[in-house]
DNA sequence: ATTCGTAGCGAAAACGTTTTCGTGTTAACA
DNA sequence: TGTTAACACGAAAACGTTTTCGCTACGAAT
């Protein structure tokens, strides 16, 4: 087991000095072509590389990313960590990840164990129960320590950081417009409870696409689903929620659900009640994952990108580090949402 | 903007050596109630953190745990690093990921960044095209350093380290017996190429199935696919590799699928052709996530645990990293598989 | 012969810690 | 009074780099 060599090494073995070595390995012209080349061939062969922490604590750069994000094994935020990943390798980033199962605590104490140094800046998705508790001081402290956030996704606006999200309105909005068009008369909205923001806003552009079309909204149509719940029978409970919707509205004719799971679970009691999809019942979701590609039928859904967002964030958190001198200011990025039309649709 | 704050400025501040801060703060004896309280109280005002980066290149100790996994949108592969997580978090460790995409060069080069000191050991499952061209020298290289690797689920066997799997063939072979004990009297196989381990593997599964049942593979049934093709019609061409399957094989009442994809385009076609799903043609597939859970019918999958499996990675990792002394051994812990009957099979 | 410039290299500081090994002061003891 | 022990603290090294500055020696210029 030979242990990584170092510059010291090196230059014991060669009977030069520590600096010499540095400056031969970084083909400084102070350095004679001589012992240049002596250095230089003496590091290939023992496959010398400048050990990272040691730079990091130099330059007080670590040229790592800290992703945060609510939980990984979800399609959305493992896209965009591959988008983040992309850019950051890209550009010599590495990237951390910590998970904050939607908690507070972990949240925060997962911010704090990489902000002692481990990381030059953030791009993080807000856990739920921090919205909830609408409690930010983690985040101004963080950047008030002079390391840049980028959010994404689930953002909360009067935070000073770059943010990347998609325009959940008017998704929503394009999705129910599409629904409209297709002759749905009596269109559902599946949404979760409004502090999670993307919820509220889809629920906004459902509003909004309705009005557009002179229809009036009708409350027992929106079914806003706690999801809080993340207990074994979260799926009963869900579908019980959608059969009471099917139940009270005999003539459903469309459904608009805010996720993946929301839609083909609509898409299971609508089968369940006798009704054809898309023939009697047409259903969009938002979210395109694995789920509204491979199910029965595919699943007309609005399109975020997560790849693209996670690019675009890490882009921006990226040129933030490396260009510190620029002035201070902050932009929103909004990343366009595409409906894609599968088989649940007409 | 106040930059993080370090014993130096305390010591400043307070008018005493960077020594007796640093002491004063680890609650040493040598230091003065008096002093001891001062300093800590100061300390606490200006929330000093030690500096994770210079603590690493003390210690030549990261705290830091590299996963490298073929790609990252994928539920079985988050699921692995969301158990890496969950116990590397307990243990006061971080987790910093790199991506292969299933590419040789991107794995050796995620490598390479990482190995430079960022980190104290890797978690890993090799890359197809490693697999392909059988060049371990990375790892080798790696664990000659000093460096512990432990592999999971893609390995390879004479490498020195720990490895974590799944008993691939037994899993396989429960599933193929539960399709024979059901009546399945022509029991087909969706499989990788062999040169995919876990392909390989369940393949032999399916084949010790048949033959404790005393029944002829027939070479008809075995549908090896070609899964290099990354391209955008990937889909389709399975689509009609299975559907030949079928056309051939009249009377193929039972289909074995070594992943979820596979199962469900089974299902998907399967049902093209008319067959009802379990009543006609059973189907199981390997690696439980959410396409099985939610696909219609319900998928009978074989459950790999994937977060179990990152779970023991992880632990089998950090006991190397903080049992040095210890003689080197190897272990091969096997995780155990279950099959979680659905709806596709009787 | 003296000054100057320059090529080639080394010493040392700095990044932020921890830890070992002094060192000075005071109190206790012979 | 002289010795010792305990106490409280500081200096410095070390981890592995990069970089600034200084030094030496030698050839060229005056």
């Amino acid at each position: 087991m030979k242990r990584k060599i170092t510059l010291k090494q090196i230059a014991r073995e060669l009977d030069v000095s520590i600096s010499t070595v540095s400056k031969a390995l970084r083909n400084s012209s102070e350095i004679s072509e001589d012992t240049r080349e002596k250095v230089q061939a003496f590091a290939k062969l023992y496959n010398y590389r400048p050990n990272n922490i040691a730079l990091s604590l130099k330059n007080r750069k670590t040229k790592t990313i800290g992703i945060i994000i609510p939980e990984i094994v979800h399609h959305f935020f493992s896209k965009v960590i591959s988008g983040i990943e992309l850019v950051a390798n890209k550009k010599g980033y590495n990237v951390i990840v910590g998970l904050s199962n939607e908690s507070f605590d972990k949240e925060v104490i997962n911010m704090e164990m990489l902000a002692n140094g481990s990381i030059d800046g953030f791009i993080l998705s807000i856990a739920k129960e921090t919205l909830l508790q609408q409690d930010y001081h983690h985040f101004n402290e963080t950047i008030s320590q002079g390391m840049p956030i980028v959010m994404f996704d689930r953002i909360v606006n009067d935070i000073k950081c770059d943010k990347v999200i998609v325009d959940d309105v008017k998704g929503a909005k394009k999705a129910v417009a599409k629904l409209i068009e297709n002759g749905c008369k009596q269109i559902a909205i599946i949404t979760t409870k409004d502090y999670v923001s993307v919820g509220r806003l889809r629920t906004q552009g459902y509003l909004e696409a309705l009005e557009d079309h002179k229809i009036h909204p009708k409350a027992s149509l929106i079914l806003k689903v706690d999801d809080k719940l993340v207990s074994e029978d979260y799926l009963d409970v869900l579908e019980n929620e959608i059969e009471q919707l099917f139940k009270q509205n005999k003539k459903l004719d469309g459904v608009f659900a805010v996720n993946e799971l929301y839609a083909i679970t609509a898409m299971k009691v609508a089968r369940k009640f006798g009704k054809h999809i898309p023939n009697d019942v047409q259903v969009i979701g938002f979210t395109d994952g694995v789920l509204s590609k491979h199910a029965t039928p595919s699943l007309t859904t609005v399109s975020q990108h997560g790849q693209k967002i996670g690019e675009k964030a890490a882009e921006l958190l990226i040129h933030k580090l490396e260009h510190e001198e620029e002035e201070e200011r902050f932009q929103t990025v909004i990343i366009e949402t595409d409906l894609i039309e599968r088989d649940s649709t007409k």
